[in-house]
DNA sequence: GTCAGTGCAAACTTTTTGCAACTAC
DNA sequence: GTAGTTGCAAAAAGTTTGCACTGAC
């Protein structure tokens, strides 16, 4: 998904409508909260989010309402929560039509794709005995950012080799 | 996989192998902690784990040695870590050709499954500025045994309405 | 005005760490 | 004998809860 500005509008829009679907009330904090999603970089932990608000933001959340929000995020499809590196993390990711991640081990950045394909032969599956109602696919590897910072690490050490 | 007396056995075979390749020792702890892991039924948190040792098979045996274990498990492919309903849970899980999950969202069973279709397709996606290194598949749903309890139940209250 | 939402601090759960004692090799 | 391992208890990290107060509707 792109990062964009206007994917940053369409996410509150949907956060604004999921809301009212639901309910729930449109708090300065919600929307104080989804900006500092936007505003990370990769995956980020409920701590880090908070880091994020209070120091960089300087927007003042109680830890609780942070778990809170993030919780309501994640229903209303707007964050995903995975597993990285053995620790639950969230990512910004709220297309449903999305049913792939590329998960960099490097950085911890997630991107999400598409691939009709893979999901047509998911949904053909013959399983016996197994009533699927959902799945979810990560892609382990590097992204080029990091691929490229291993090469050059790796050449300098070959140089230093060499001497 | 099945879960006979034999892939035990094998399992076994195959922490012994590990460890004697990796310069690790051979502990009693090591085996009993893979014996309960077989005993459970489904996912396992550390602290299930613990119980079931301590309680059912009577071996004391200490928190942190648990989980020092349940990581050289990880690394030696004997278990999986999983992120279900919110929480980490570990499975029972150590074919390396098995490259997808069935996870059963009512009792929390993970059944491996292989597809090669699926694997070759994966293997074959184009990802521009992406350099895979592995991936993970999780399908959601409901096992026969949880799928055939809820028809049960939802029968049962139809015919409470009937009456 | 009402009640969902928030802040705060305490409680609770989960995981890690440091160190002395132990034991597999 | 020598490390790798373990148990233990304390510390750290992560998450939930209860309650009084606030503010969105």
């Amino acid at each position: 998904m792109e990062k964009s500005e206007s994917a940053q509008n369409r996410a509150k829009q949907a956060l604004e409508t999921y809301l009212h679907g639901h309910g729930l009330r449109c708090t300065p904090e919600r929307f104080a909260i989804l900006e500092a999603v936007f505003n990370i970089d990769g995956n980020f932990s409920p701590d880090m989010l908070l880091e994020e608000m209070t120091e960089r933001q300087n927007f003042r959340v109680s830890r609780a309402t942070v778990y809170n929000n993030l919780i309501i995020f994640e229903q209303a499809g707007l964050v995903k929560r995975l597993l990285l590196g053995g620790s639950i993390r969230f990512v910004l990711g709220w297309h449903e039509n999305c049913n792939m991640s590329l998960v960099c081990t490097g950085c911890g950045k997630v991107t999400d794709i598409q691939d009709r394909k893979i999901d047509t032969q998911i949904h053909d599956l013959k399983m016996r005995r197994f009533q699927m109602t959902g799945y979810s696919i990560q892609v382990f590897g590097l992204c080029s950012k990091c691929s490229q910072a291993l090469k050059r690490r790796m050449k300098k050490i070959e140089n230093k080799r060499n001497k």
